[in-house]
DNA sequence: AGTCTAATTGACTCTAAGGTCAAATATTAA
DNA sequence: TTAATATTTGACCTTAGAGTCAATTAGACT
């Protein structure tokens, strides 16, 4: 054991690297722009992750994850759980042009990958339930308590939400104006 | 003048090439794929585009001049707008697989172009905002003509729309269940 | 038939990107 | 101190894709 200690940090690498490859996505990504952005050299980087594809996965799950978790936490111990959502949403008109232009790093990769890439589809694919699925127990939990009016049944509702999230991914970065977003998500959220 | 024949059809060729490109997007449909699909060597094409990107813009807009101003026909003529917008997204319910996959071009070209290429992005936006015109003169239309109940102002409307496009062209790749989607329809459609 | 013109062909060039590797280096344990 | 071990470095390799070009070919016009 021992050996020569590493110069870099696990977990700041792979936010980096994630960062980078959801800003330019997977393709257009190259090594040496990793690399930059690293600050790393080619031998170190692939001394630890065996190629830029398993580079982009550790990234993903690593953000993915911690993302996801942290999201059903604040949900699961919300008082204004439905609020929270709603937040989720109305963030995105102040979020700044450079946030507008990245969209969102699962719809990205689902549109990226779809016929090029199983595997890494699937790992987007995977994450997007679950962010599905932590809406959907969300708004079946509102609806018990009688947080929320709506009587469509949450499984429609949290597919709309995570179409409407697709969507405005999408669309913010034609029309970034915030009045019209304003208004678009006044209009969709008004089934919840 | 004269000089020897072209062997290829030059909207059969558009056709085709915008369909590859359609299907597996910008970068990662390769030259070779192009020329593999429309039969014709790599001088050939060259001479007539002088890049891949040339061609890419002159199939892109071949094929959205076409299709929208065939849908303006259409909505302008009918006795039914609303039912023909409605079927523009019960259509995709019916798809198959294959198309389920490919998405729309115009989103699927604002993911890949975003940060990339300013102007193919904005090619791709310009249709998508004839789309959305197109949508809002003929909801503008409706209720003028008390085809339509709903008093959202057109432009929300028609801009809901453009937006449950966009989402539904990535949703549908991870979700094609057809009676999920259809329910998903009927409730985004039901502003209308 | 012969000339002129423009398209065709496919081998070739150039570049950039992903990935490899042997030598140098920094730590720990003995 | 030194041996053992793991990391770093960056030059190098390989491949693949975009684009070029000189020679060839097929019609049109006289």
């Amino acid at each position: 054991m021992a050996g020569r200690p590493r110069i870099f940090d696990q977990e700041e690498l792979l936010a980096k690297s994630i960062a980078l490859f959801w800003k330019n996505g997977f393709e257009a990504t190259t090594t040496n722009d990793l690399l930059k952005e690293v600050n790393l050299n080619k031998g170190s980087l692939y001394n630890v992750f065996k190629s830029k594809k398993e580079l982009f996965k550790a990234g993903f799950v690593h953000m993915e994850q911690k993302g996801l978790d942290g999201l059903e936490k604040q949900f699961e111990s919300s008082k204004d759980p439905i609020g929270n959502i709603k937040t989720l949403f109305y963030n995105m008109v102040d979020a700044s042009f450079e946030e507008d232009c990245k969209g969102c790093i699962l719809g990205n990769s689902i549109v990226e990958f779809t016929g090029k890439d199983e595997e890494l589809k699937q790992l987007a694919e995977q994450y997007l339930k679950r962010f599905e699925s932590i809406l959907e127990t969300t708004l079946s939990n509102a609806q018990n308590n009688g947080l929320i009016q709506s009587s469509v049944p949450p499984a429609l509702l949290s597919r709309h939400l995570i179409n409407f999230w697709n969507g405005l991914n999408v669309t913010r970065r034609v029309y970034p104006d915030k009045k019209e977003m304003k208004d678009l998500i006044d209009l969709n959220l008004s089934f919840i």
